[in-house]
DNA sequence: CTGTTAGCGCATTCAG
DNA sequence: CTGAATGCGCTAACAG
């Protein structure tokens, strides 16, 4: 019963069942006004009677563009990433594009993989969250299409880019904790490789300078990858004699590694990071998250890169860079062991 | 600099440089063993030297088959959902599928055009987390490509499905609680309308039926359909005087909201739920989640579906139900006001 | 081992 | 208002 592979009705047989040319059935389907009321009507009833649909991928060979743009994110598990992809579709079906979307699983040795089919299947434009550091790729998939880079910078390629306040989150962060009296500040970070890791820790350090705190090296970790390693690292730091007596987590999954290790040991310290995590406010610890839209990351990405489709026969603008707005969350202590009745404090 | 609309190089332009036609350079491509080792080279460089991709577009409209799979889900941003995505990648991928996804933001009236539009895309099969309850559209689908259910089973429709445990979940969990003695369990359920919240709510009441307890109706709360609303329900129930002694929620979202609940209010109730997240092990709650595999729901769903994909000549199979396990998780309460030292029971 | 012919389904261009 | 010819980029099928 179902259609096979170039099995399904053409023009030509909605055309013969309506007593037209394909030609007309193109017409009436692309509402040419040309066309008389009646041959509509036998038309768009040949269209039902026979289940037609009209195919996209001959529609696209003949007319030059696909109407649909790639997306590369690195691990479409992390809330993060699935916001940013909910973002570009939904820019991207307002201006009738459709999203492909593809999984790096952080593994940046398949980037270049994914790209490449992509554009083989005639995406217009790209928006990639590289997976690494190296980006000849990406320069090397610029020569076919629009590339727009996500919530990491382009280095060495002249492109557009939308990204987090990210030293001005970790900075805003930090300067917190130290306000209220830290001055052994462990840092938990991602490999430092990647923009953001580098950025953060900029923001970090810069909130100690300002303090007039120097940094102690020995409690900054970085290279973290995932809520495991975070986790181990925080066991170490939480062990030492002179441990720290807040923490500063760069991401939602380095976070919850560090949550997990203090609630094994029944520490409760200060936590500040990157990133609002689902019930964050009600683990009971002192928490300030440095959180974000997401969805707006890739709504603009999306955005940026739609405008430059748009515009493609003109000279290319020069390249755009885009920064999503950080604000800072606080949430308080548990009050008390088991909590009576008031709300946590805090916004 | 980049390439516009039809304007990247063609076969005929690398055969040209390559001097072979432009068929020599498609047989190169698809590594035809007839083609001599020198031309095979000439055609190699000509490629490097003018970037030259493959339109699969073209290919596709040629072949007769897009190399696409389609994929509906009904809320990107639910874990639940964004892992089954990576299930089906991955198992797409490893076929040579590339998957093309789309968000239907549980709008069922949006469903339709979505699916349209993919079988327009000329995708040779599609899976669908059903928003609604009707089918009737995904009957028309089928008459283009086979279609695959995810979660939810098909109504009135003869075709594959994959699905959880849900009544014997929601039995597990249920039984665990009345076997520590809870009688007044109350149950937050998402709409009934939907398999899922049906079958878990028939799971509940069966657990009660084998202990011999008669569940209140009273404590039963349906149509609930996001933390937010679960979290109002769950206010209004424990603040009547004869509120429940433990709470059973059908998913993570209205599970995160009852949390969200008796945080508020300082009370510690044992909650059973379907679906484990993130966290779950250091809320120091006594928690009892049905756990299941959500990456393997995808996966099993984009097998059935390429495995229709490769028999499509022969007589069409009987329709397949598969079913993915669950497995109870359980999480004790913190041990003291804050916890000494030990790790949470539990496993 | 390589080239020529023809056509996948559609839409632009030009005739009527 | 409608139709015929032509070609988008690619590849089976058939020459040579």
């Amino acid at each position: 019963m179902t259609a096979r592979r170039g099995g399904g009705p053409t023009m030509h047989d909605v055309g013969k069942l309506a007593q037209v040319s394909a030609m007309t059935v193109s017409r009436v389907l692309k509402n040419d006004p040309g066309v008389s009321e009646e041959t509509r009507e036998r038309v768009f009833a040949a269209v039902d009677r026979l289940g037609y649909r009209r195919n996209e991928t001959a529609r696209s060979l003949r007319l030059g563009g696909s109407g649909m743009i790639g997306l590369v994110v690195t691990n479409l598990a992390n809330p993060f990433y699935s916001r940013l992809a909910l973002g570009v579709q939904e820019v991207a079906t307002e201006h009738g594009f459709r999203m492909l979307l593809s999984n790096s699983a952080e593994q940046a040795g398949r980037e270049p993989g994914i790209i490449d089919g992509l554009i083989d299947h005639q995406v217009e434009g790209l928006i990639v969250v590289p997976a690494g550091s190296r980006q000849q790729h990406l320069a090397a998939a610029m020569r076919h299409v629009p590339v727009v880079l996500a919530a990491r910078p382009p280095a060495g390629l002249d492109t557009d880019c939308v990204l987090v306040e990210d030293f001005h989150g970790a900075f805003e962060a930090t300067a917190c904790l130290l306000a209220e009296g830290h001055s052994r500040i462990a840092f938990l970070g991602n490999p430092p490789a990647l923009y953001t890791g580098a950025e953060r820790l900029r923001g970090f350090w810069a909130a100690h300078e300002e303090a007039g705190i120097e940094p102690d090296n020995a409690l900054i970790h970085q290279g973290l990858v995932d809520a495991a390693t975070a986790e181990r690292a925080a066991d170490e730091l939480l062990d030492r004699p002179e441990g720290p007596t807040a923490l500063f987590c760069t991401n939602n999954r380095i976070s919850q590694g560090a949550i997990r290790a203090l609630y094994k040991r029944g520490t409760v310290l200060p936590l500040a990071g990157f990133d609002d995590f689902d019930l964050s406010d009600v683990l009971g610890l002192p928490l300030t998250l440095v959180s974000y839209d997401a969805d707006e990351i890739g709504r603009q990405a999306a955005r940026l890169l739609i405008d430059r489709l748009h515009h493609q026969d003109a000279e290319p603008p020069a390249s755009r860079r885009v920064t999503v707005p950080t604000r800072v969350i606080r949430h308080g202590a548990r009050p008390g062991d088991h909590p009576s009745s008031a709300p946590p404090p805090g916004a």
